[in-house]
DNA sequence: TTATTATCCCGAACAGTGTTCAGAAATCAG
DNA sequence: CTGATTTCTGAACACTGTTCGGGATAATAA
């Protein structure tokens, strides 16, 4: 019963994690190789080893830590709004995030999940405190109030995955394909989003 | 004046492309290394370099490819459908692109683009041929015929650039985030493009 | 035909990558 | 203090993109 032991793994790891992630931040996922991220954390490259099995395992974290981010970012809309604007809010949450952080974001929706964790993700997903929990918590509270009309076919899970889609394809799309390319996309965005939800309370 | 020069160096530089593609599509672009480019081509690697200055040159021509490819997909919605079909055919099509070629598909849309033709980029987005192009022409025909209804601020390039994202979000979190994920994306996709354009046919 | 020159292509090498492994320190248990 | 575990390291392996010197080949000139 090392109980010490046991929190100098943790802290070490944690050590190493904190590393990956300044890296990435400050010198893109390019930068993140084992060997810098060995200096920069002051042991050996073979050394992180002992803490991770893999590369991979590292940048799995990363993403982790990225989605606590990035539903933080969306958590600062504001609930009191009413819901169309509050929907709007956690919308631009996540585009503002993608933006402030393209790196990490890219790395985050650009590489593929740890593979066939399928059933896990499908109860993960849906906590509330995740980004996708709290984008589900608006559409079930806009259905609830009666703004937002379901149609068969169309009911709260397609609800939400429309605005997961529309709101990461804005993002993803700027930060890989639109880069520089001279549009308002502030305003774009806002229209769209505005369109978007437009479809939702209109029946038929 | 040597013309069988010329069009000799532009075979084998199309041999060497023909086979990159055909290994991103077999083994993804994590295979396509310049040892197993050259082997597949029949040539050294450092000979590779006389067609080729950049892997990233290799890979860019990969990803035009993959553009005229993507642009064709969505060319086989039928035009003589009315406009909604139309442009839901438009949308279905680039998402059926991305789910047959996932690995071409991604490499478009996750690699950067050569950085800083910005200005270039917004003549090249809108020729007629283009998988956008393609798709404003669609939005506008649908103004023109009354359907769709522009508003302040959201007019015809903000509504292509709406529809656009709505797909490219539907394409990119299948590939990265919800492989294998229990759903019906068939009918969700379908459910949240029909929900676009019910807002775009919506006057406020 | 012969000599010169430009093109084409390759082997070897360099610096970098992720990862493994034998073994040296350091920490713990008895 | 002794013996066993846990930490950590340097060296190595196989791989990556890329460069360079030089050999083979083809086009041009004498």
């Amino acid at each position: 019963m090392t109980q010490p032991r046991a929190r100098r793994f943790l802290r070490t790891k944690q050590t190493i994690l904190d590393a990956a992630l300044e890296i990435v931040r400050t010198e893109g996922p390019a930068g993140l190789s084992m060997r810098a991220l060995a200096e920069r954390s002051d042991y050996s490259a073979a050394g992180i080893y002992e803490y991770f099995s893999n590369k991979d395992e590292i940048i799995q974290a990363v993403c982790e830590q990225g989605h606590e981010r990035l539903a933080s970012h969306m958590r600062q809309a504001d609930p009191g709004l009413p819901i169309l604007g509050y929907l709007l809010g956690i919308g631009l949450g996540y585009i503002r995030f993608a933006l402030e952080n393209p790196d990490h974001f890219l790395l985050m929706f650009t590489t593929a999940p740890p593979a066939a964790t399928g059933i896990d993700m499908s109860a993960e997903l849906l906590k509330d405190d995740t980004s996708f929990g709290i984008l589900l918590g608006a559409i079930r509270r806009g259905i609830e109030e009666g703004v937002f009309k379901t149609q068969p076919g169309f009911g709260l899970m397609e609800m939400a995955y429309a605005a997961w889609v529309t709101v990461h394809g804005m993002a993803m799309l700027r930060l890989t394909s639109l880069r520089g390319y001279p549009m308002d996309f502030e305003a774009a965005d806002q229209a769209g989003l505005v369109n978007f939800a437009r479809g939702l309370t209109q029946a038929n």
